[in-house]
DNA sequence: GCAATGACGCTCT
DNA sequence: CAGAGCGCCATTG
């Protein structure tokens, strides 16, 4: 691993529980990054496949999916098989499955 | 060390 | 609702 603030963002992702998703922003603040969504995108990306972070639970503020081409088709697959339906334009009902961080994080 | 890049976010048009 | 512009800053060449 890279940085620090990679394990940081990471860790705050293999919190997000089954069936809850969070977004970049999100994510980005509770791992002491306010204000830089980005980095958290960049750490995701950079993040190798097998490892225990459920990187389909983030998207962006709008709900909506992007990550690699063809690769937002698999992150929808994932998501759906949690039991998140995703909206008629193929985006995440925030309003419901918004992760709801218990305090400091790590219950 | 500098310049370009980017799984984003927000505001304005 | 779509597009454009600006901010934020670690990683990479």
């Amino acid at each position: 691993m890279g940085s620090i603030s990679y394990q940081r963002i990471y860790a705050v992702v293999r919190q997000i529980p089954e069936g809850r998703v969070a977004t970049y922003g999100q994510v980005a603040s509770l791992a002491g990054l306010a204000g830089q969504a980005r980095q958290v995108g960049y750490a995701l990306h950079a993040l190798p496949d097998g490892t225990a972070v459920p990187w389909h639970r983030v998207v962006n503020a709008s709900g909506g999916i992007r990550s690699l081409p063809g690769g937002d088709l698999v992150q929808r697959g994932l998501l759906e098989r949690e039991g998140i339906r995703l909206d008629p334009r193929g985006r995440v009902p925030l309003a419901r499955v918004r992760w709801a961080p218990r305090r400091k994080t790590i219950r």
